[in-house]
DNA sequence: GCCTTCCGATACAGAACTGTATTGAATACG
DNA sequence: CGTATTCAATACAGTTCTGTATCGGAAGGC
């Protein structure tokens, strides 16, 4: 697509990992763009030789993390049992691996993903790129585990974009909350509860599978 | 408690209610000292003679939202028709009530209090006095709605704390998601998957209602 | 009404960050 | 190879923010 050497990939990749650490540490906002380049090991020159603003970076920052998660959906389902079953656990199980699959991982992921949500809330010039990689996230997930779903011989009970948002706020609640050590969540909390509510988004499909 | 004069409470006073306001435009680590004590009508010579810190602000903030949520909390208590019903919707909307009571409201707060979640997150020293407020709130919001879930005629169908969470989350998450304006979430989303949530978390009381 | 105490404004010195213009070293290419 | 180009480092000038020390006016006590 871009004309991009080697060195030049290599850069802005660095640049884009070290800005995860830092927005994690300190909020999109709360990071300077002189902390982002020292975390990768540059000088401000680097940074803005490849990316115009600290927004820039934020969408290549978008860009990356789709692609990964993607990556690891897509990796997710070629190694699923694809077998109809008659347990519901063993359905909710391997939805919730789907799931999972396409969610960041790791404090740093975690935070910074929170953080960006935060930043597009709040700001209208980034909040429609954020749109943009979201909402097509969100679809394909939805997309895909409405198919697994159906494959193991159940259907979901509401819309796959519902169905994935609810998923998707208990997660990121539940993640938060293990992060600050909230004392009224006991572990594993997050976990029974994904069940519990995936367990209300399905039932046995009523039409014949094929 | 502690003696304070009544200049000193209402500068105090504006200054937190400034900080709302630029932790949501800015995020806390964002927002500069300078910025809030404008916003506020203030220097910093104000700032620094009541507060030690922005992390000191901060839990002062957290103390004021937890003492206006309770409050609208039992006025909310106070107006409820308490009657059994054997209406489920009836019981579902008067409960929903209960909870909403108790959430942050307006633009500028939802984003300060995501913020401060965010923050606390992050931040270690700053976890502690989070947790503090906000295991308290959700045991206080749990214990009433489950004692008003009982008086209707029902009963929880989990531990109250898990039952404050799932809406938590689900709240959060759907008013983020209408600041960001998300094309995967249709208008109505939240409210209708936060009664729809709320289904599975009440049955009918198996004992009788003294 | 005067005097004391309080408390926010001001002054200050330094640190951190910004974005740009220029330079020099690495890389690619003929 | 040597030369042209690319790209990150450096130099620069300005702005913003920090926390503290000091000052002066307003509030409250006698």
């Amino acid at each position: 697509m871009t004309e991009l050497t080697a060195r030049r990939a290599a850069t802005r990749e660095r640049l884009v990992d070290a800005a995860v650490v830092v927005f994690a540490e300190k909020g999109v906002l709360g990071a300077a763009v002189e902390e982002i380049c020292e975390a990768a090991g540059f000088t401000r020159g680097a940074f803005y030789s490849n990316f115009t603003s600290k927004d820039d970076l934020c969408v290549e920052l978008l860009q990356r993390n789709y692609e990964l998660q993607m990556a690891a959906l897509d990796q997710a389902i070629a190694g699923i049992d694809a077998a109809p079953t008659s347990n519901l656990d063993d359905l909710i199980a391997r939805t919730l691996d789907m799931f999972f699959a396409a969610q960041p991982e790791g404090r740093h992921w975690v935070l910074a993903s929170q953080e960006l949500r935060l930043h597009a809330a709040r700001s209208p010039e980034f909040a429609p790129a954020y749109r943009r990689f979201t909402d097509q996230g969100t679809l394909r997930v939805a997309e895909t585990i409405r198919s697994v779903v159906q494959a193991l011989g159940y259907e979901l009970t509401t819309s796959g974009p519902a169905a994935i948002g609810l998923l998707h706020a208990v997660h990121e609640y539940g993640t938060l909350g293990s992060l600050i050590g909230s004392g009224t969540l006991e572990g594993g909390y997050k976990e029974r509860l994904l069940a519990e509510v995936l367990r209300t988004l399905v039932r046995p499909s009523s039409t014949t599978v094929r």
